[in-house]
DNA sequence: TTCAATTTCTTCTACAATGTATATTCGACA
DNA sequence: TGTCGAATATACATTGTAGAAGAAATTGAA
């Protein structure tokens, strides 16, 4: 089963953290989801599409140095993996695929 | 009812759609979503997602007249609604917006 | 100095929505 | 009637989404 296809939460959040690069950790990667989507979403939502890309072997993690900030424990930064980045550029290529020939909306929000 | 968003074949489907006009119906969607996405799809599942944008009354649907071909049943013709043609505008600017700033894959399959 | 409160993160759990496949039904011919 | 194009029904797997609980670090009062 396990078709490897990637839904649409997975993709934006593999994308988050490209746009993120360091820096991507679970709350970081929510808010930005959140402004780039202008939609608010949970931590929980994030953190279990992350654990699922993780198994799936699509993103890696690793833990940095707790921040001498109030309550700044440690974080778990996220990155993707060879096989996630092929696994995203296909579907986008697939998207692309897709979209060609279309009148669809403008760029302009 | 839940949330206003569109998963990753539901847009697909819509925008298979848009590309066929008059004439997208269960089999030639399916073939036209395979094409483009190259990768083979069941008609169950096409289906499927029809009906259920169909019942989010992102799409419309009606019945052709039955060719004279062998086994040539009556089509159900598909379209979006204007409701679901905003739906997948949205879903499209929500894309451009995560996409935005970062150096994803090419046109080149 | 000790430790409970507070803050920031992560993990766990549960359920709704989508994705996907197979089987069944329907209606038109030959 | 039997077969073919097409649609419907059903079932189960994967994803999406929330809310609550658990951990680690810091602060500050006693």
């Amino acid at each position: 089963m396990g078709r490897n296809t990637l839904g649409t939460l997975e993709q934006a959040v593999m994308m988050v953290i490209l746009a993120l690069g360091d820096g991507a950790y679970g709350v970081a990667i929510r808010d930005e989801l959140s402004r780039r989507t202008r939609r608010e979403h949970t931590l929980g939502a994030v953190y279990t599409t992350l654990d699922r890309l993780s198994a799936k072997e699509l993103l890696e993690s690793y833990l940095g140095e707790p921040t001498p900030t109030r309550g700044g424990r440690a974080k778990r930064y996220f990155k993707l993996t060879g096989e996630g980045r092929q696994a995203l550029d296909h579907a986008v290529n697939t998207r692309h695929e897709l979209e060609f020939g279309l009148d669809l909306a403008g760029k302009g929000v």
